[in-house]
RNA sequence: CGGGGCGUAGCGCAGUCUGGUAGCGCACCUGGUUCGGGACCAGGGGGUCGGAGGUUCGAAUCCUCUCGCCCCGACCA
């Protein structure tokens, strides 16, 4: 009995078909993460932790080049310190966890209750960011003019109530870093916010094989307590926008509620000038919806948990141990070649399974590299080699000294492949747009099934003359906003000699100085 | 939190209207034939039908209340 339809592609729906269902099957198939009995919250498995990992180096790394150090900070925040700035606790107290009891007993129908003996004077938050605790600390480790620049990072988890969550883009906890620095003075602090930006766009473009445009937000887009936020926005596959990294300028609006103060040289007591930066795992959801296709996961061999899989071919019990043997040594010497910071990571899988079956796993989990090895490479000391920027079934028989010698360039030719694909993709749908019927239409899907839209839009961009009725006007009725004003991120695109244009604003026609990208988001 | 949909085996589903004591496909296990490949044959294991109450001789099925998930909206990294 045949089998009556061979699914042509590996993930159902396809990206075409339904982007979101396409996205949640992506994540199960290449075995990321998984909901967890805890509402909203998710189960990160061993193939998205180790990407998160990979993340966390990478970006640690350019973290302590810039001078910073890290720390930690307690998860729990007492509700006073929420309350010190206005602006935070608009943006944030909705979303809160609050505890309030520290002790359970015995409830009256069986089961336990917070005691209510046990009612803690204060509630504590559960941290659904820092800058308050942390601010709490710098006040008292600043005295001094000669105790600034403070340079933070902390690696921590942080919960936001969510009401509607979706694996990695948004789910109640989250892990994440959050960069927190007090400076002296107001220009040190703007161009601490511009270098955090600088390296976030760097790690995007390098290691994520994402072109992202960079540049601050609309007041209305702001972080709740900030002077100025700044964001690196993405492009997706259904072509919305991501915003993957945020750094903030906050003035001194957190060293004012937290009392960060220090002596001047001149003897004055001033406040400090802080900022905060950070990512999350939300960065995960971006590169699966900035690379993977209808087969899965793609990665960017920069933050793959593993570059190359070898999967032994046996003919026969007989063959095993000489297949073996070669492959524990080719194992080896891959292992020897260094790809950017990292050793080439190998894995061999020798379970007995059906051999299709294993490569569409491994596909499905987006491994940059496949390598097949039977007792006929052995026999001609060579390799099959599959790429998962190729087609599922392209190999090519290679001598296995070529493929050990070649193999870093292979994985950084993909990496580089990966992000000019993701570029030309972003530019394409990135269209400056001047009429408001154009705009509309552009944002407005053709089909007429009013919950399985066709993918549509993009960026586009267009002049806004900065009044926040007109922002607000487009965000209600197209269900688009402005994700930054682009001050970089797009150089060599076709349009980008457009984006500095003077012109007159999509909406009501006032003049604009520059144009700003609008997207509908995550 | 508002509107819609859905919770039955690991995954995808049927059965629910018209109560009668749980089934299909894939996955999993065993044996065999295959196999540089998303096999085939035979046999097998696995489910308190999301949870709690209620109606009934009898509930996956009817009623009430809850919890969770997905989609759309508001909010957001």
């Amino acid at each position: 009995m045949a089998k009556p339809e061979t699914p042509k592609t590996a993930i159902t729906p396809t990206r075409a078909q339904d982007y979101a269902e396409w996205y949640q099957q992506v994540v199960r198939a290449a075995d990321l993460a998984e909901n967890s009995p805890v509402r909203g919250c998710m189960v990160i498995k061993p193939w998205g932790y180790a990407i998160w990992e990979n993340i966390q180096r990478e970006l640690d790394t350019m973290f302590k080049e810039t001078g910073h150090k890290n720390a930690y900070f307690p998860l729990l925040i007492p509700k006073s310190f929420l309350e010190k700035e206005a602006a935070h606790v608009d943006g944030f107290a909705k979303e809160c966890a609050v505890v309030t009891h520290h002790r359970l007993v015995a409830g009256p129908n069986g089961g336990l209750i917070p005691d209510p003996k046990a009612e803690l004077e204060e509630p504590l938050i559960i941290r659904p960011t820092s800058e308050t605790i942390i601010g709490a600390a710098f006040a008292s480790w600043v005295q001094s003019y000669r105790d600034l620049p403070l340079l933070i990072n902390q690696w921590a988890n942080v919960m936001r109530w969510e009401l509607r969550t979706r694996l990695f883009l948004r789910t109640a906890e989250f892990l994440w870093q959050e960069g927190h620095t007090a400076h002296s003075t107001e220009a040190e602090a703007r161009e601490e916010t511009m270098k955090m930006l600088g390296v976030y766009t760097t790690f995007a473009e390098e290691y994520m094989a994402t072109p992202v445009i960079y540049g601050p937000k609309t007041a209305a887009e702001r972080f709740p307590g900030a002077v100025d936020t700044f964001c690196i926005e993405a492009m997706m596959q259904d072509r919305k926008a991501l915003q993957d990294g945020t750094s903030h300028f906050l003035g001194q609006n957190f060293s004012r509620a937290s009392g960060i103060e220090f002596q001047t040289k001149e003897e004055t007591r001033e406040l400090a000038w802080t900022t905060s930066w950070g990512v999350s795992t939300r960065l995960i959801g971006s590169l699966i919806m900035t690379h993977s296709d209808d087969d899965g996961l793609v990665l960017p061999p920069r933050l793959a948990p593993a570059h190359v899989v070898l999967l032994p071919v046996f003919r026969g019990d007989e063959s095993k141990p000489a297949v073996m043997e070669y492959i524990n040594a080719l194992a080896k010497e891959l292992r020897q070649q260094r790809f950017g910071e990292r050793r080439v990571e190998v894995e061999i899988d020798a379970r007995d399974l059906r051999g299709g079956d294993k490569q569409w796993e491994w596909i499905k989990k987006g491994i940059p590299l496949r390598v097949e090895v039977g007792p006929r490479d052995v026999e001609a000391n060579a390799v099959m080699v599959a790429r998962r920027d190729r087609g599922p079934k392209e190999k090519a028989a290679m001598p296995r000294a070529d493929f050990v010698g070649s193999i870093v360039s292979i994985l950084n030719d993909m990496q580089s492949g990966m992000f000019q694909k993701a570029l030309a993709y972003r530019n394409e749908h990135t269209k400056p747009i001047d009429d408001k019927r154009e705009f509309d239409a552009f944002f407005t899907p053709k089909s007429k099934v009013e919950d399985k839209a066709e993918i549509h839009g993009g960026f586009a961009l267009s002049h806004w003359c900065g009044d926040p009725t007109c922002e607000a006007h487009v965000k209600d009725s197209l269900k688009v906003t402005i994700r930054c004003v682009p001050q970089g991120g797009y150089a060599g695109a076709p349009w980008a000699d457009r984006v500095e244009e003077q012109g007159a604003c999509v909406v009501c026609g006032k003049s604009s100085p520059q144009r700003v990208v609008f997207a509908k988001s995550y």
